[in-house]
DNA sequence: ATTTCAACTGCAAACGCTTGCAGATATTGG
DNA sequence: CCAATATCTGCAAGCGTTTGCAGTTGAAAT
């Protein structure tokens, strides 16, 4: 056996209504906010409570049924600029908000990504947050009611028609394409994101359209599959450059990404962006750090954990609204490794 | 009144029960690994949770007093590559252990601190790791139990006895600029950190036994002092530079900083490091990827977190355990944005 | 075959809160 | 001044667990 917890003298709701002389229903009711509390009642109920510096369990409340006024944000992980800018923006709507944010990292490790789902779902906090889950369906099952409240951010889902944000990942990609060809690039190598994700077949889509649109075959050699990560633009853009005929320019999926092929060209001696140009795709903070500055195009990745929070809030606020989605903008950004085909 | 939110059908420790044929306690011991329980019944037990798709409900646990197997971080913000580095490592320890994290972003909004610290003691969370609390006190104050498990980060306090983790800011400090000075550097610009935390005030003694030491002279008017900002580096930054004997070198309390000096000088025209020299500290991702590339002082931040981790758990298997201070070594890391005087 | 003891299992109370319902207290009109 | 009503308050049950204590079982010892 464990050593057993001692519970030492919380304060709790019985000792606060003690106190004011009034039952602990009645402090309930005045912490809660609801109607049918006397005024001069409720002032004195809040200001014992302050003054004995009451703070309510959240666990005795959820589990007695009430609101925890906390929304659970499930992430794959934090080492990624892309996701933390995303949680950055939730993080700011809803410190605005009444409620608080629960962070929980999946590591793309499916066991507890279910798991959590339960625990936050069975009463841990009153909405979710989906950020990028590998495939949303697993997640959304677990749900033990359909009716819980959340949102999927950058990832769709056909079967359960959820409320959804991201953004235009086609037309984005199609633009950075588009813009490659305009400036002379006729060989354009393509590394892709992990396919499983719908973004990175969005903007798969993108890219092909772009070259199909402006009459370019396409050459299934220069497309690469890859993660999303940083290494596989690294490798990616090693093998795309000892090809025979090498492209001129490399759009890869994601900055992290980009951030390899970068790496490698600088490898090999080439310059950038004279001998080859490279675009990517996010605009995270490092993006106009990098060296040179990278040509991306930009997600507004804060604007899109706004909106997600805004969206889950509304829900709440109104469990009968409908599901919707909404698709923010991209905008391409041009810097320093991206110029005329030489 | 708002709406009730029904329970619906959440599959309770007494589902399991019935449907293996055992009380409830029985199930409980099970799930908590407790000895006392026939081999056969805690295999069929088992698997019939398994089976229902049983999901332990942590409010529940939690109130009956059970442990919760979550573990609370406490953050200003994720705003920062210090932090995320940080909590990155942090939630990598966590995920070899059977913990869970839960962060919590508090914006440093000091009504909230307190709030958050005493919701997790409250028995949210078995420990809580805190991260550059700017006031250390305020929030041991508000734990509810005074043996409540936690470790604090980067911040020390001297009223509580607290296990810490921390980094040789003093020596960093020193370090960096002592290599300034053998660079030929006698006037040496200094952007202090906040002045509340500890890490500020020690770099800034570092600097300072630096120039001691090698018996130059201190020059109030060289020091700035700052926030730890990108902001404060830039306005600090051009403060310095308007000197009518500019800094040859500037020393920046953290890399944040040095990027805004960094932006400063740039747009002054001046080339780096061959006109003035730039020095960060931490050394976050960025600092190698800025242009130039940042000379700064690693911290070991990722490790940091990993320790953090370790002491708590530490603490949570033998409560008896006394704290403890680790303070991990720094190291200069050179790179472009330091040359000798010209 | 009985007793004895270890090995196991179950009951019930408790954790701190919400909330339906019934009861109490003002408030008003007659 | 009383009845009727509106307004407020309190009791008690229940949320899903843990755990002390008492009870049951079964095998070994007599």
């Amino acid at each position: 056996m464990q050593t057993s917890r001692k519970k030492i003298s919380q304060i709790t709701i019985l000792d606060v209504a003690r106190e004011s002389g009034v039952s602990y229903s009645t402090v309930s009711r005045v912490l809660n906010g609801f109607d049918f509390v006397k005024g001069s009642t409720r002032e004195k109920v809040l200001k014992t409570a302050e003054r004995m510096g009451y703070v309510a369990n959240i666990q005795a409340r959820s589990l007695a049924g009430g609101k925890t006024q906390i929304i659970g944000l499930l992430v794959p992980g934090l080492d990624n600029g892309y996701i933390t800018e995303i949680v950055s923006g939730i993080d700011q709507e809803l410190a605005h908000s009444d409620y608080d944010m629960m962070l929980y990292t999946t590591h793309r490790y499916q066991g507890k990504e279910s798991l959590y789902v339960k625990t936050i779902a069975n009463g841990l906090a009153d909405g979710l947050i989906l950020l990028v889950p590998h495939n949303a369906q697993n997640y959304l099952q677990a749900l033990p009611r359909q009716d819980f409240p959340y949102v999927l951010v950058d990832q769709i889902d056909n079967m359960y028609n959820s409320t959804t944000v991201d953004a235009t990942n086609w037309q984005g990609a199609y633009d950075a394409t588009a813009y490659l060809i305009k400036l002379g690039h006729q060989r354009i190598g393509f590394i892709m994101g992990a396919p499983q994700l719908n973004s990175a077949r969005e903007r798969f889509d993108g890219y092909r359209a772009a070259l199909q649109h402006h009459r370019i075959a396409y050459d299934e050699s220069l497309v690469i599959e890859g993660d999303y990560m940083t290494k596989s633009g690294y490798s990616g853009a090693k093998r795309l450059l000892s090809l025979e005929q090498p492209p001129t320019a490399i759009f890869a999926s994601n900055d992290l990404t980009a951030f390899g092929v970068l790496d490698a060209i600088h490898e090999t001696g080439l310059r950038i962006p004279e001998d080859i140009s490279v675009v990517g795709f996010d605009d995270i903070p490092l993006a106009s750090l990098a060296y040179p500055k990278l040509t991306t195009v930009r997600q507004p990745l804060v604007q899109i954990g706004q909106v997600a929070v805004r969206l889950l809030l509304e829900k709440l606020e109104n469990p009968e609204r409908e599901a919707r989605r909404v698709t923010l903008a991209t905008e391409l950004i041009v810097r320093d490794s991206s110029a005329p085909r030489g």
